[in-house]
DNA sequence: GACTCTGTTGGT
DNA sequence: ACCAACAGAGT
């Protein structure tokens, strides 16, 4: 049953925004001279989907026609982005999408910053604050007869974490939780475990700062960068 | 039960 | 020195 395409599955997105959880965040749109704050990461990411199909009908009937299966060269709109993608729709989508994500993670940033008054903050310039990390090719599940493909990585981390719930709950699963993913066969202790090991492999990051834009995997990191930023600023 | 933090290790 | 990954303890 299970797709042998090499491709792997093309993955549905709507029907992962329900695992999404709400928070309190507000998150604002920079595309262009767009101001708009939508405080559901669906509906969020629906808008943004709006530009980019704007956009990309912009480009199709300015360009000259049948160019299909070549190479485009797309300009993201997003605010002190302004990044080049040499490459499909799909590409395009993935690089817009990764600001829908980065979005929420400066939010999360945020929030734990405000929570955690007193404490030394990034104080680099905002220069880099928008700026998109190398992204893999593609965002492919590599959870053994899975190999979904995702456009989107807030659904792309939101269903790799799904695969951990196959495993019971608690913090001493009898067996313990075996990764499954390709090449590799680590084996820890619970499910929390393998959510956190996972990310190894989906290169997830939980948090980003604020100000300079940074990704972190892990609470810690984040606050080391805050501290570091700080301390070298005041030296 | 579900995370979250902290300290250690090992690689660059 | 820096960072990723992990184990165990703590909340």
């Amino acid at each position: 049953m299970a797709s042998s395409k090499k491709s792997g599955k093309k993955a549905d997105g709507d029907k992962q925004s329900s695992t999404l959880q709400e928070c309190d965040y507000v998150y604002a749109c920079e595309w262009g001279e767009c101001e708009e704050e939508i405080g559901d990461m669906a509906l969020f990411v629906k808008h943004i989907a709006q530009h980019v199909n704007e956009y990309v009908s912009s480009l199709q009937s300015s360009n000259q026609p049948g160019q299909t299966g070549q190479a485009t060269c797309f300009s993201c709109n997003w605010r002190e982005c302004e990044s080049q993608i040499l490459g499909n729709y799909c590409d395009f989508n993935r690089h817009v999408y990764f600001h829908a994500f980065h979005v929420r993670l400066k939010c999360l940033g945020k929030a734990l910053l405000t929570s955690s008054c007193g404490t030394e903050a990034c104080s680099l310039d905002g220069q880099s604050r928008n700026w998109i990390p190398e992204l893999p090719e593609n965002l492919i599940c590599g959870w053994k007869d899975c190999e979904l493909i995702y456009d989107n990585p807030v659904f792309f981390y939101s269903h790799v974490n799904q695969h951990c719930d196959e495993y019971k709950e608690g913090n001493n699963v009898v067996g313990g939780a075996r990764c499954k993913w390709t090449g590799c066969d680590t084996l820890v202790r619970s499910k929390y475990k393998l959510k956190e090991h996972i990310r190894s492999h989906s290169q997830e990051k939980v948090v980003a700062c604020p100000t300079c834009g940074g990704l972190f995997a892990n609470r810690t990191k984040f606050i080391d960068h805050q501290k570091r930023q700080a301390d070298t600023a005041s030296k």
